[in-house]
DNA sequence: CCAAATCCCTGCGTGC
DNA sequence: TGCACGCAGGGATTTG
């Protein structure tokens, strides 16, 4: 379930390995993610030099000439694979990238909650219009304590759910907003507006911290996630709370046990004992 | 206008 | 062994 550190961790990687590469073909094997996948127009973006992966919120995205860009979101189980001439395609490969000297790129998704969308960028523009609605990024300068406090005059339900939309702030899911809840000792049932000053300046240096620490570990491994080498996000080792429900709180001397509830349709785990 | 519910989808774990 | 079922959840859409 990749959200901001998975994804950046495979920016980074695709980045590395595949920065001026030249794209000559695409065959779509499955004709549907979330949308469409529409092969004529992907083949008309991802033509000719990768010039360069960026990430945007969850968004890939993949730099083509004349201001051409390949939007990929990963949903929830979506993956990219760089594979060499041998290597051979699995289930739910929708989408394949030819490269020139036999390597290809591959898109995997079982579960098709993901994205590939061919965009043209405007001039001066960074971004398609596809992403204007997005908050700031959690780990640049635009997310700070009075921001957040700002935003959440006008939260009317709980403080997690809050957390995890995108136009609030981006890239934070159900596993960051859980373990950013415990790590600033603040319940994720308390309704948001009622947060301090404090607060805020506390979770926002509390999410900055846990994103950055999890992209230094390559992110968070529950099942399906893999670094694109194969191996797992080590984060996974690091969650205090989160799939933790029943078992003793890790916050020295607690004597709480982690819970689990449901918020928004969506899992959340939390120690009734430390955080209010 | 806002928030909660629903839907999309497959793999996996559980219980019978 | 096999089948039914529940759960996982990002984001678009629908419902209340």
């Amino acid at each position: 379930m990749p959200e901001l550190p998975e994804v950046e961790t495979i920016r980074r990687a695709l980045h590395e390995s595949l920065c001026g590469a030249f794209f000559q073909r695409v065959e779509v094997l499955a004709p549907c993610l979330r949308e469409p996948l529409l092969a004529s127009a992907l083949q008309a973006c991802a033509h000719g030099r990768l010039l360069g992966v960026r990430r945007r919120a969850k968004y890939l995205l993949l730099d083509f000439p004349a201001r051409r860009c390949l939007l990929a979101h990963l949903g929830m189980t979506g993956s990219f694979r760089v594979l060499s001439v041998k290597e051979p395609l699995v289930t739910h490969d929708h989408a394949v990238f030819f490269l020139s000297g036999g390597k290809r790129l591959v898109y995997n998704d079982p579960r098709r909650f993901g994205l590939l969308r061919a965009c043209v960028l405007e001039y001066g523009q960074s971004y398609p219009d596809d992403l204007a609605a997005l908050g700031p990024e959690p780990l640049e300068p635009a997310f700070r304590a009075a921001y957040l406090y700002e935003r959440l005059r006008r939260c009317k339900g709980p403080v997690k759910p809050f957390l995890m939309k995108q136009e609030v702030v981006v890239g934070v899911g159900n596993i960051y907003a859980s373990e950013s809840l415990f790590r600033s000792r603040i319940s994720p049932q308390r309704p948001g507006k009622d947060l301090t000053r404090a607060e805020c300046a506390l979770l926002v240096r509390t999410i900055r911290a846990v994103l950055a620490e999890s992209i230094a570990q390559g992110g968070t491994t529950i099942s399906d996630y893999r670094q694109p080498d194969g191996s797992e996000g080590k984060f996974a080792l690091r969650l205090r709370v989160y799939g933790r429900d029943g078992e003793s709180c890790v916050r020295g001397g607690c004597p709480g046990v982690v819970q689990r509830t449901v918020q928004g349709g969506r899992s959340t785990f939390f120690c009734p004992r430390c955080q209010h």
